[in-house]
DNA sequence: TTGCATCCGGTACCTAGGTACAGGCTTATC
DNA sequence: GATAAGCCTGTACCTAGGTACCGGATGCAA
């Protein structure tokens, strides 16, 4: 009776239902009390729970970090209070910055790349005075992952 | 006798040997010469090819982008020269500049969170003050991609 | 009580870019 | 000619974060 339905709580985050599952699965949704018959029923707080999980998300910790980050919530009540979230997010704070170190390092060579009008990928290989990097492949990828903007 | 072998190309370029299969399959390595007995033998430019399809990689361009752009050169060989390679590089240049946009904001709120000392995801949760984007889960991946930082 | 919407678990599939393994053939060297 | 190293094809697997589908069970209202 009271308690939320799993497809009220994916509604109400904007998630899939799918997902509510998935998440159960990976540990970061604690599991729901039950119908007599089965069904899930949610606690008004799991759409909050969700809404955190997307958030932290978005600023790049990973789902595995984000349960690591749940988990450690709910155990800090007692003891010194938020240290280990102020760390990790110090800590990520400086991926991120390292992330876009690395993204203008890439937007700086596209830009050389334009400036010197580099007509022909294969005819630049060729070329030395071309600003692409065909040389560091092992090194420039060391470090930092390689490159990829989806 | 004259060419190499996909061990040594595979070498020569730093990449693993199943790699010179995936991207043969995948369109971005020409299908090679055989030996009698069915051995692949790759003539001196294949190194080449891998090393620009990895600076190209490196760059931000995804292998079915380099596969285009390669196609792309091999064509424009006659007709107007490298227009098209021009474009592509000034349309992944603002992608990348979109991305590293992103990334700042990321920061930006990491730095917002470490300042004003959130302690506790889920009780900065319910806490107005909380600099953390709870809210804006639709919106905020609307235009870049889910904001992965590996 | 009947009908329909919703939910269940399990499994398979998706993208992207590879990597690994098995079983068998070829090439090169002694 | 034997033996080791290298290569062949095909298929399966990996990460990350989900999504889709299936057959069956449940919940709720008229």
């Amino acid at each position: 009776m009271n308690g939320l339905r799993s497809g009220q709580v994916a509604h109400a985050a904007g998630v899939n239902q799918q997902t509510l599952r998935y998440y159960e699965r990976r540990g970061l949704l604690a599991e729901p009390g039950r119908t007599p018959g089965g069904h899930r029923l949610y606690p008004a707080e799991a759409v909050t729970v969700l809404r955190v999980i997307k958030a932290a998300q978005r600023l790049g910790f990973s789902l595995e970090e984000v349960a690591d980050l749940l988990e450690t919530g709910r155990h800090h009540h007692r003891g010194q209070s938020g240290a280990g979230l102020r760390q990790r997010a110090a800590a990520k704070l400086a991926e991120v910055e390292a992330k876009i170190a690395d993204l203008s390092a890439i937007a700086d060579t596209l830009r050389a790349a334009l400036d010197a009008g580099c007509a022909d990928l294969m005819d630049c290989a060729a070329l030395p005075q071309c600003p692409l990097p065909f040389a560091e492949l092992a090194e420039a990828t060391a470090g930092s992952a390689p490159a990829r903007v989806p």
